[in-house]
DNA sequence: CAGTGAGACGGGCAACC
DNA sequence: ATAACGGTTGCCCGTCTCACTG
C-alpha cells in the first residue's frame, strides 16, 4: 500500500526564497533550471529494468514543459505516487531535448511542492454574489463547469451563486449537485435572446391616409455613428413625393465640430470639406420641421434616423415630431419574409430604382421613395391594405419573431413553480421560435413571468443598446420592462469601444452613469454583474481559442475579447471605485445580495425519484402472460426451480412498477417480430425469466437444463456442472421419449434489478438499424407525441478536436509552441459544449398525468427544426433516476440474419443452437470450405460480429472453443482494456486455470461464488465490488478462500 | 465559361450501449 | 511488426458533383 497524499519532496530541498524561472523564457537547452506550476498530466511507467519512470506535465501559464524522473529505489517510487494533477510543484533540472517527447524536457532532479493559494476575496463584511455568469455550457463561449465557479465562490464565502448560460439550462444537473455539496445557494437563471412580437411597420399611424395620394418626405441621414446620442448628423437629406414624383428637394449638411473619422469618411464619402461651413445644426433641424409639416415622414430603418432627429430636437428645445413615419425595411420584411436580406441597394437592385451613389443621404433618400411606391401596391396586391392605419395589420403574425433583433436578458427562476416556467420558456425558444438562435418573443415571456425575475443584461441587452444608440427616454422606455437592471465593470465593455460604438471611456462611463440614474427613476436596483465566462484571468486564452476556432461566424472575432473572469467582491469594488466608495458598494455588494434575496431558497431542477408511467392492466396481462408460457414449456404444477424464480422476478417486478417496462418491450418485440425481423437481446434483460417467458429475450436465464417439448418433462443441473444449456449432449426424454430441448445460461436476477430487486432496469434491445426508426415511432404511438422524447446529448469539445482548436490558432497566430503547451491549452478547451444531438436509442417516457416541463426543457437535437424527435434538453444521464428510458438500439445482426434468411431460405430459429457446423467457425474454416489463405484468416469468423476482429481471432486461435460457454467467455474477455491481454490470457497460458473456469462475465463471480456455498447476498455484494472497481476487502477474500477449500 | 449553391458522400469525432 | 474492446447512431465539415446563372 503506497501513501498518495502529503507534500512531495525529491533531491535536495530548493531555497523558497529563489524566484522561479518563467517557463515560456526557456527556449533551448541549460544545464539547470528552477521552474513552478501546475501539474496537469502525470503518468507513472514501469520499465523492463523495473525502474519507474515518471512523467509529468507542468504550466505557469506563460507556458509548459514536460519533466521526467527516473526512479531509484522505493523511496522515490513512493513520492512518485503523490504526484498528482492540480498540485503546483517547483521543480530544478537540466533542461535537454528530449529523445522521446522531442521536445525540450526537463530532467527533473529535485522535485518539491510549493503552495499556490487561488485567488483571495479580501473584501470586509458582506460579499457580493454572482448573478450574471457563462459555464461551458454556453455554446463555444465559455469555459468553467459550474463546479469550478461554485467551489471559488464558497472559498470567497459567497452565499450565493448564478448560472445563466446562453439559452440554455444545460449546466442545472451539475449546479445542483455542486452547490448542495458546497453548501451554497444556486440561482438558476438564463440569459435569453429576448425579441419584440414584431416591429411595426409604421408609426402614429392610427389615420386611415388613403397610401397612394398621400404627400411623402422620404429622408435619410448620414452620421458620425450609430449612437443618436452621442454621435451627430452630418447630412440630412430628403425628398418630397406625391403621386410617384418628386415634387421638392431638401438637401443640408451639418459642420459636427470636430473632423470625421476615416470609418465615416470611408463609408459615406463625406470630407471635412464638405460638411466645412455649413449651417448650425439647429437651423437644419428647423428647416427640415418646416419641410416635413403634414407629410408622412418615411425612410429605410427610419428608426435609425428619427432616433437622431428626435434627440436633436429635443437637445434644442424643438417641438417632437409629430408626423406618421413609415420604414420601407419594415414594409419589406413584413411582404417577403422568406428575403435574406433587405439592404436597400439590394432591395434597389430587386425592383429596378437605380441607386447610384449610396450611403450619401440625398441617392439613398430618392431610391428609398420610389421603393416605397413599389412596396406599397404590394402590399395593396397582397393584402388589400391602401390606407396608413392598414399597414401594421400583419405585424406579430406568423414569423415576426424572425426578423427581430434579439437582445440579452436575464432570465432568474424565483421559485419552483417559476423554475417550470423556465424551462417551458427555453422549451419555446428551441422548438417554436428557433431562428438562428433560441428566440423568447416578449409575449411568451411575459405570459410565463409568474415566479420569474428578469434582468437587463450585458452590453447587448435592450436597456444599454438604447441608451447607447437612441438615448435616456428611449433607455427609460425599455428598462420599465425589467425588474432590475445591470452595469459590469469598464473593462466587460472594452470591445464596444474598439468597435468605435462608444467613444472612449468617459461616453463609456456616462452611459453606465444614466442607467443607474433610471434605475433609481423607476425604482428598480442597479446590480454590478461580472458576466463571467471562466474562472481565472489566465483562463482567458482558452476562450480566445475557442472564439478563434469559430472563425468569421462568430462577430466576436473583430474586436479583442474583454476581460471576463469571475470577479471577487474585491475586485468589483475596485471596478467600480470610479462610482464612489458608497455607490460601488451599493451595486455590487448591496444589490446583488438583495437580488439573490427574491430567489426562493431549495429550488431544484432534479426530481426525488423515479415516475413510472402506468398502463391499466399491465400487471395481470404480464403476470397470465408469462404463467401461460411457463407452464406451456415447463407443466403445470411448474418445478420448484421455474416457480420460485417466476415468483420472486415477477414480485420485484410489479412491486417496483416496472410491469410496463416489460410491456412496452414486449409489444415492440412482437411488432417486430410480425414485421419479420428478429430482435436481439443485449445486457440485463437475458437475467430475467419473466422477460424470456414474456416473448421479450429468446435468453433463458435458469440453471443447465433439459425439457421436452411434448410431455415438459424437465432436468435441471444446479451446481455449475456445465456452463451453459446449449452445451448438454443430446438425450431423449425419459417418460416420452421425444427429443430433448435444451437451454439455460445460469444467470442470477440480480443482474437485473439489483440485490433489492429496486435497481432501475435498463432494457436494452438490438433491433435491425433498418426496422430502428419504426421501432420508435411505435413508442410514440403508444403513448402519445407530448409523452415520449428521444434522449438528448450534449456534444462538447474533446481531446482531438480541442488539439485542432489549438494547433489552427497556433498557426493563425504565427507560432511555434511546445508539444506540452500545446497539450495544456488543449486542455482548458475541452468539456465545452458545442452541439447537441440524439442519442442512440433512447426514448423516454412520461408519465400520463405529468408533462415533460417536471422533468426536462426541450429541444431539437442540432436545433434542427425539422427533425423527426424532439429531445431532451438534458442528457440522459442527468435525468436517469427520474424517468423511464427503452434502449432501442440499432444493431448489424438482426438486419444481416433477415437478409441471410432471405438468401438462403432457412429459418433462422430452426438452426440447432449447438450446430457443430457453425460452432466449427471458431476454430477454423473448413465449415465455410475455404482454407485460410483464401480469406486471410484462419478462423471462420471474418463476417460475425464481436468475433471478426483481428485481436478477438487471435483469442479463437489460441484458445480453440468448442462450447457455446467457451464462446460466452470469449465474448467477455474479449471487451474491456486488461481483460484478456496481461490478465486472463496470462492465467491460461500459465495453466493457472483453464478458459473454462476463468471468469470471463461479471454474473460468473457470483454465480461461482453460490456454487462454492456461499449465501447468495455476499456473493452479489462481491460482484458488484469488482464490477466497480473497488476490489474486495480482506475478511471477503478470507470468507472466499474459505468456500474454495470447503 | 467561370462562379455559385445545393446535395451527396465519407472521414473524423463524440456519445453511448 | 505491434497492440488491440466492439459496435452502434449521429453531427460537422471538407470535398466532389452537377445543375443553373450571369
Amino acid at each position: 500500500q503506497v501513501q498518495t497524499d502529503g507534500p512531495v519532496q525529491m533531491g535536495r530541498q530548493m531555497k523558497m526564497t529563489d524566484a522561479p524561472q518563467q517557463m515560456v523564457t526557456i527556449t533551448q537547452e541549460e544545464r539547470s533550471v528552477t521552474v513552478e506550476g501546475y501539474v496537469f498530466d502525470v503518468e507513472v511507467r514501469e520499465l523492463r529494468s523495473k525502474r519507474q519512470l515518471l512523467i509529468f506535465k507542468v504550466t505557469d501559464y506563460s507556458s509548459s514543459f514536460i519533466a521526467k524522473k527516473f526512479s531509484n529505489g522505493p523511496e522515490d517510487e513512493a513520492m512518485f505516487a503523490r504526484i498528482q494533477k492540480g498540485q503546483w510543484l517547483r521543480v530544478r533540472g537540466s533542461v535537454q531535448e528530449d529523445n522521446y517527447s522531442r521536445e525540450l524536457t526537463i530532467n527533473a532532479q529535485d522535485i518539491q511542492t510549493v503552495s499556490h493559494p487561488d485567488p483571495t476575496d479580501d473584501a470586509e463584511g458582506e460579499k457580493r454574489v454572482e448573478l450574471h455568469l457563462h459555464t461551458n455550457m454556453s455554446q463555444m463561449d465559455a469555459m468553467n463547469p459550474i463546479s469550478d465557479y461554485v467551489k471559488r465562490a464558497k472559498e470567497w464565502g459567497h452565499k450565493a451563486i448564478a448560472v445563466t448560460d446562453h439559452a440554455g439550462l444545460q449546466a442545472y444537473p451539475e449546479a445542483h449537485s455542486a452547490a448542495v455539496k458546497a453548501g451554497l445557494k444556486m440561482l438558476y437563471g438564463v440569459e435569453i435572446n429576448l425579441v419584440d412580437d414584431g416591429t411595426p411597420v409604421a408609426y402614429r399611424a392610427d389615420e386611415p391616409r388613403d397610401l397612394a395620394s398621400a404627400e411623402y418626405v422620404v429622408f435619410d441621414v448620414e452620421t458620425t455613428g450609430l449612437s443618436a446620442v452621442y454621435d451627430k448628423v452630418i447630412e440630412l437629406a430628403a425628398v418630397k413625393m406625391k403621386d410617384g414624383k418628386v415634387i421638392d428637394q431638401f438637401e443640408e449638411m451639418i459642420d459636427p465640430g470636430f473632423p470625421l473619422s476615416e470609418l465615416t469618411i470611408n463609408l459615406t464619402h463625406i470630407t471635412d470639406d464638405m460638411v466645412h461651413g455649413s449651417k448650425s445644426e439647429v437651423d437644419v433641424f428647423k428647416l427640415f420641421q418646416q419641410f416635413c409639416d403634414g407629410a408622412i415622414m418615411v425612410g429605410h430603418n427610419v428608426t435609425f434616423d428619427v432616433g437622431f432627429l428626435d434627440n436633436g430636437y429635443e437637445r434644442h428645445g424643438l417641438a417632437d415630431i409629430d408626423n406618421p413615419v413609415i420604414d420601407t425595411l419594415e414594409l419589406s420584411r413584413m411582404l417577403h419574409p422568406e428575403r435574406k436580406n433587405h439592404k436597400l441597394d439590394t432591395l434597389a437592385k430587386q425592383y429596378k430604382v437605380s441607386l447610384e451613389h449610396h450611403h450619401r443621404a440625398n441617392a439613398d433618400a430618392e431610391a428609398t421613395g420610389y421603393l416605397l411606391y413599389a412596396l406599397e401596391k404590394e402590399a395593396a396586391k397582397m393584402y388589400g391594405m391602401t390606407t396608413l392605419n392598414q399597414l401594421n395589420d400583419r405585424v406579430g403574425a406568423g414569423d415576426a419573431y424572425k426578423a427581430a433583433r434579439p437582445s440579452h436578458a436575464i432570465v432568474f427562476a424565483k421559485t419552483q413553480a417559476g423554475l417550470k416556467n423556465l424551462f417551458k420558456l427555453v422549451s419555446l425558444s428551441n422548438v417554436k421560435y428557433f431562428y438562428r438562435v433560441p428566440r423568447v418573443p416578449r409575449s411568451q415571456l411575459q405570459k410565463l413571468r409568474e415566479g420569474l425575475l428578469v434582468g437587463s443584461a450585458c452590453s447587448s441587452g435592450e436597456v444599454f443598446t438604447a441608451m447607447m444608440q437612441k438615448g435616456e427616454a428611449e433607455a427609460r422606455a425599455k428598462a420599465s420592462f425589467y425588474d432590475y437592471l445591470e452595469v459590469q465593470p469598464l473593462p466587460v465593455y472594452q470591445p464596444l469601444i474598439e468597435a468605435g460604438l462608444i467613444k472612449g471611456e468617459a461616453h463609456l462611463k456616462d452611459i453606465i452613469q444614466k442607467v443607474i440614474k433610471i434605475g433609481s427613476e423607476l425604482e428598480k436596483p442597479v446590480v454590478a454583474t461580472g458576466d463571467a465566462h471562466y474562472l481565472d484571468q489566465h483562463d482567458a486564452i482558452y476562450r480566445q481559442i475557442l472564439i478563434h476556432s469559430q472563425g468569421g461566424a462568430n462577430p466576436l472575432n473583430r474586436h479583442s475579447l474583454p476581460d471576463v473572469h469571475f470577479r471577487s467582491t474585491s475586485e468589483m469594488l475596485t471596478d467600480f471605485s470610479w462610482l464612489g466608495e458608497e455607490k460601488a458598494h451599493e451595486l455590487v455588494v448591496d444589490n446583488s445580495n438583495l437580488i439573490a434575496n427574491w430567489v426562493d431558497d431549495d429550488i431544484t431542477p432534479v426530481k426525488d425519484k423515479l415516475y413510472t408511467p402506468e398502463v391499466p392492466g399491465v400487471e395481470e396481462n404480464l403476470k397470465h402472460d408469462v404463467m401461460t408460457t411457463a407452464h406451456e414449456l415447463y407443466g403445470d404444477p411448474l418445478p420448484d426451480i421455474v416457480a420460485q424464480r417466476l415468483d420472486k422476478e415477477l414480485k420485484s417486478i410489479i412491486g417496483n412498477g416496472f410491469s410496463v417496462i416489460y410491456n412496452i418491450a414486449q409489444r415492440l418485440v412482437l411488432k417486430s417480430n410480425k414485421d419479420g425481423y428478429l430482435v436481439g437481446s443485449r445486457g440485463s434483460v437475458g437475467s430475467s425469466l419473466a422477460a424470456t417467458m414474456a416473448g421479450i429475450t429468446e435468453v433463458n436465464p435458469l440453471p443447465p437444463h433439459y425439457r421436452c417439448p411434448n410431455c415438459q418433462y424437465s432436468e435441471f443441473f444446479t451446481h455449475g456442472e456445465i456452463g451453459s444449456g446449449f452445451d448438454l449432449p443430446d438425450k431423449q426424454c425419459p417418460k416420452c421419449g421425444a427429443d430433448l430441448h435444451k437451454d439455460g445460461h445460469d444467470i442470477p436476477f440480480e443482474t437485473f434489478l439489483g440485490f433489492h430487486g429496486d435497481k432501475v432496469p435498463d432494457i436494452d434491445l438490438n433491433f435491425s438499424g433498418d426496422y430502428q426508426p419504426i421501432a420508435h415511432n411505435y413508442i410514440k404511438v403508444m403513448f402519445g407525441e407530448d409523452h415520449s422524447f428521444r434522449a438528448g446529448t450534449i456534444g462538447t469539445v474533446a481531446d482531438k478536436t480541442a488539439y485542432g482548436y489549438v494547433k489552427a490558432y497556433e498557426r493563425d497566430t504565427g507560432q511555434q509552441l511546445r508539444g506540452a503547451e500545446i497539450d495544456r491549452l488543449a486542455q482548458g478547451d475541452t468539456g465545452v459544449k458545442r452541439t447537441t444531438g440524439q442519442h442512440p436509442a433512447g426514448i423516454l417516457i412520461v408519465p400520463a398525468d405529468m408533462d415533460i416541463y417536471d422533468f426536462t426543457p426541450i429541444q431539437y437535437p442540432a436545433d434542427d427544426q425539422n427533425a423527426a424527435w424532439m429531445t431532451t434538453h438534458f442528457d440522459f444521464h442527468s435525468i436517469h433516476d427520474n424517468i423511464l428510458k427503452m434502449d432501442v438500439l440499432g444493431h448489424d445482426d438482426p438486419t444481416m440474419i433477415r437478409m441471410l434468411q432471405d438468401l438462403s431460405g432457412v429459418e433462422p430459429k430452426s438452426i440447432p443452437t449447438d450446430d457443430p457446423g457453425v460452432m466449427a467457425l471458431f476454430s477454423g474454416t473448413k465449415s465455410l470450405g475455404v482454407t485460410p489463405e483464401q480469406i486471410n484468416s484462419k478462423m471462420g469468423t471474418l463476417g460475425i460480429p464481436e468475433f471478426g476482429t483481428r485481436f478477438v481471432r487471435g483469442m479463437l486461435e489460441e484458445t480453440k472453443p468448442t462450447t457455446f460457454s467457451e464462446l460466452l467467455q470469449i465474448s467477455g474477455l474479449s471487451h474491456g482494456t486488461d481483460v484478456w491481454l496481461g490478465n486472463a490470457e496470462e492465467l491460461i497460458k500459465q495453466g493457472i486455470v483453464t478458459l473454462k473456469e476463468v471468469i470471463g462475465c461479471r454474473d460468473n463471480i457470483m454465480m461461482d461464488l453460490i456454487h462454492w456455498g456461499m449465501e447468495d447476498s455476499m456473493a452479489f455484494n462481491i460482484m458488484e465490488h469488482v464490477r466497480k472497481g473497488r476490489g474486495i476487502p480482506d475478511d471477503w477474500q478470507r470468507q472466499c478462500v474459505k468456500r474454495e477449500r470447503a
